[in-house]
Parts: C-alpha cells; sequence; structure tokens
DNA sequence: GATTGTGAAGCCCTTCACAGCA
DNA sequence: TGCTGTGAAGGGCTTCACAATC
C-alpha cells in the first residue's frame, strides 16, 4: 500500500475495520460502473472479481454495514451503492483545498474522480505569487498569504499537500491551526501532526521500491539464484559496500550467507 | 494504505514480510536524510520516530534483514543505507517506462524521487501524436506504436501506467507482451494480468474517500451524534435514499438503528 | 548503563465452511 | 436450489518485555 495511516492506527471505527474501510471505495467503483450498465443485482462473487477480491472478503465486509444482500439473489446494485456512499460520507459535500500547483497539483485539480464523488475543489493555493490568477482546472490559484481565510470561508476541513517536502511541515501546521483535519499528504515527508488530525500518505517513490524488491527476486530465481544476496556486491554504477563497522569474527548473522564478492552477469 | 498488492498477496518474501518490505522505503529515506547530515550512528528509538513508526516494529523489521545494530550504541547509518537499498534492489539500474504523459505523467516524470533511488526515466510514451517529440522533464515524448520497441532496446522491466482508466487494461496487455513485469497503476481501474506480474494500485480518490469516512465521524462526535446513520438521510444536495428493494417486515438488521428522516442541522 | 534482537502474547484480518434464508 | 451472512479456524503483524550484548 502506497499510503500510512497516522491516527487510530488499530482502533476500528464504530465496529468496521480499517481494512474494510480501505476496500469500500473499491466496492463503490464496481458497483457504479454496474449501475450506469444498469444493471440490477450483482453476486457477491461477481462484484468481487469486478474489485479485485475474494467474494467471502467482500461479504464478510458488507456484514459488517448491515444485510444488504438477500440471500439467493445477490445485492442490489443501487440500493448498496447508496448504502456504501452514506458510509463513506459520500452523500454530503466536502470542500478540499489543493496546496502545492505544480505538476501534481494541477494533475489533482484536474483529476475527474474527485467531483464524482462528493469532494469539491475549494481553492488553489500556490506560495509562488507569478501563479496568482492563474487558472488551473478552471480555478483561478491563489497565494498562500490567503490560505486561512479561504479553509475558514469555505468550512474545508480536508487538504491536500502537494508542495516540495521542504514546505510540506510548514503548509500542515497552518492548515491545521486553520481548522483542517484531514489531510493528504503527497510530499515525501512524514508530518507531525496534533491529536484528532489523520494524515494519509501518497509517496510515489516509496511504491516503485517495492516494486523492485519482488522484481529483484523474479530476476533472482530466473537466473537460479536464491535472492538479492545472491545479486548484489560492488557494482560498476553503485558506491561500494561500506565494510561493516567494528566487524569481529562473530557477528553479522544475516538470513543467509555472507556477502560475496563479485556480480555475476 | 494508498495501495493494493495484487501479486503474492500473503506470502513472505524470502522471509521477509511484506509489510516489513513496504516500510524499508521509509527507513531509507529518513536514513539518507541522517546521512546528509553527517550522522555517524542511530538509535532504533531516533529512526523510529523520524520514520513515523515505533521503534519495537523497526528492530524487528530490521532482524528480518540480519543483525546490522549494536547492542549499546546503535545502527551504523551508512552500513544500514546500503544494507537497505541492497535489500531493496536499489543498488542497480532499473529503467522505467511512464506511459500516459498528462498532468500526472508529467509530474511523475519531473519527480526527483525516482531518479534518486536508482530508477531512470527510460522513456515517455504517450498516444497523442502532437505529443510526439516535445519534451518532458527534458525527455522527449515518444508515440504508443513504438512501445514494444521502447521496452525490447532498454531492457525495461517496470512500467508505469498514468493514462486514463479507459486505455489502462490495453496498455498493461502491451506492456506485459512486450516484457514488462512490474506495473505501478495510477488509472482508477482493476487491472487483469497473468500470474508473474506485480501490480501496485495508488488511487487518489480512494485515499480520499478514506479520509473522508474519518472525517465524518469526527463530525458526529463532535455534535453528540454516534456515527454516519445518525448524520445521513435524503439531503438537500444529495439524491433521495433509494427504497430498500423487496423490504419486509423483518429485513434490514444493520448495526444500529433504521434509516431516518431528517438530516439534523 | 544503554540498546539491540527476539520469543511470546495478543490483535486484527482473512479464509473456510456451512447454517440460514429467499 | 442458490447465495448471503457469520461463527470458527488460521495466519500474519504488532507489541510487549526481557535476555543478550556492547
Amino acid at each position: 500500500m502506497a499510503t500510512g495511516r497516522t491516527h487510530r492506527p488499530a482502533t476500528r471505527s464504530r465496529g468496521i475495520p480499517e481494512a474494510t474501510v480501505a476496500r469500500l471505495p473499491l466496492y463503490l467503483r464496481a458497483l457504479t460502473a454496474l449501475s450506469e450498465r444498469s444493471v440490477p443485482t450483482v453476486s457477491s462473487e461477481e462484484l468481487a472479481a469486478a474489485a479485485g477480491v475474494n467474494s467471502a472478503k467482500l461479504r464478510k465486509d458488507f456484514s459488517y454495514l448491515g444485510s444488504y444482500g438477500t440471500r439467493g439473489v445477490g445485492y442490489d446494485v443501487e440500493y448498496l451503492v447508496y448504502q456504501i456512499s452514506r458510509e463513506l460520507g459520500l452523500t454530503q459535500d466536502w470542500p478540499v483545498v489543493i496546496v502545492g500547483i505544480g505538476n501534481l497539483g494541477a494533475a489533482l485539480a484536474n483529476y475527474g474522480g474527485f467531483a464524482s464523488r462528493g469532494f469539491r475543489v475549494a481553492a488553489l493555493i500556490d506560495a509562488d505569487p507569478a501563479m496568482a490568477g492563474k487558472p488551473v482546472a478552471g480555478i483561478p490559484v491563489q497565494h498562500t498569504d490567503e490560505l486561512e481565510q479561504i479553509i475558514g470561508d469555505n468550512g474545508v476541513s480536508i487538504g491536500v499537500i502537494a508542495t516540495p517536502a521542504g514546505a510540506a511541515q510548514q503548509v500542515c501546521d497552518r492548515l491545521v491551526a486553520a481548522g483542517v483535519t484531514s489531510i493528504l499528504n503527497f510530499a515525501p515527508t512524514v508530518l507531525t501532526v496534533p491529536d484528532g488530525v489523520d494524515v494519509r500518505k501518497v509517496d510515489l517513490s516509496i511504491e516503485l521500491q517495492i516494486l523492485a524488491f519482488h522484481e529483484q527476486r523474479k530476476a533472482g530465481e530466473e537466473t537460479g539464484q536464491a535472492g538479492p544476496e545472491a545479486m548484489e556486491g560492488p557494482e560498476d554504477t553503485a558506491p561500494a559496500s561500506p565494510a561493516r563497522p567494528t566487524a569481529t569474527a562473530t557477528d553479522r548473522k544475516g538470513p543467509d550467507g555472507d556477502v560475496p564478492a563479485v556480480m555475476p552477469a
């Protein structure tokens, strides 16, 4: 997962497990697609396939919301769309501000998935005075000086941070002080927030690194190697392995053999 | 969690739990920052704070990699940076292609976090002929027709999909056929891939929906309400609740009371 | 004295398997 | 008969707490 919760880490929210909450948007998307095709009902098996999960998990998830299905038949699509939307709080309007209108901020502003799900981009905010007034996705960018005013006037409780890493904590502090209690952070920084404020993090490079880990293992398997320790060692392009500090004869009990000296292939 | 694994869902990779793998990039970032400040050693407590996790978890995570610390002292920063980089496969060069050079694709191409972590943007690919040759982040965009050629010539095994939802599966199929075995998907679609191909998903609107869920609960608590079912009901801005299909007197055994008729406040 | 490394306990989540119901 | 809803079992991850080590 590309993400990390910060607040309420293991607390069930009104009996609904976090893991279930995280899947509700997935179900909602699949259901919306069915709804647009005017499909009246759907079985747990079909819906699970569309959402990319297994059907037992889906039924368990729905059981936390209530008994919304009909045995022998399945789930009514429209009804379920409504119930999940309600549970997620999407039947109300959520004004959102995006801070940091670079490439990513602009991408977010243009992202259609927001408007269609109860979110409304109330304002775009950037620290660059040259950006002020310039329309992005049809919304004029406003200067950071007006941040507090904007939050207050629009009753914004959700903020999106798409600034460079260096500015993120400061922006975060101002958002929180102005009344924002939920933050979606795209900057590669760990944000510190007071209790009662939720932070979710999306980190593009972390996802790639996780993929690289698995990719490396595949490469190792292909060539009959066991894993990364068979692949590594001083490379042409990489810095040489730093010597173990304070190395003795008995330490370095890694899971497998010790550091080999040559990189195969 | 902004993400979803698709392949190897619960399989430990060479004894390293998935949850641990997902945190290694976090530790790596914190360690890199310490390294740049020339900090020689760090305790599990300090590093955990910098990475935003608890120290017992961090020590457990590192224990899967081997005994890389020194009791009574802590961890050697440089040594740990190298070991984690190696474990993640970042000591080698990973050529990456980005398909779909809209706002998001451009943001990804410009994202500095890639180059600094062993990833190299080998090519930018877009279906729009008007984009062809146009430089983005200093790299000329190439047309989709050349996709297979590019993958083959550069030995690309990791692809990033930043296209609209409708094009994602088709692009995915072509990437996989050309030899890509890891995909980072930003399109709001569930991708179907053959065994042996990893997909990770980053979905911007899902993260916001999860925040909205918690935000809604906070609002309910403030006003002394228990949860969403106390907040919902037909709203001015939302469509009225669809009637339960085939409703009888005994069904609808939701976790709390039944659907109220009026929205407070 | 300080801090790591790790068995053990507990918790949460997933999966199974089937009773219950339309 | 077909499919949902759910207790129970199983597995993985987190947290605790302390022995081992520097």
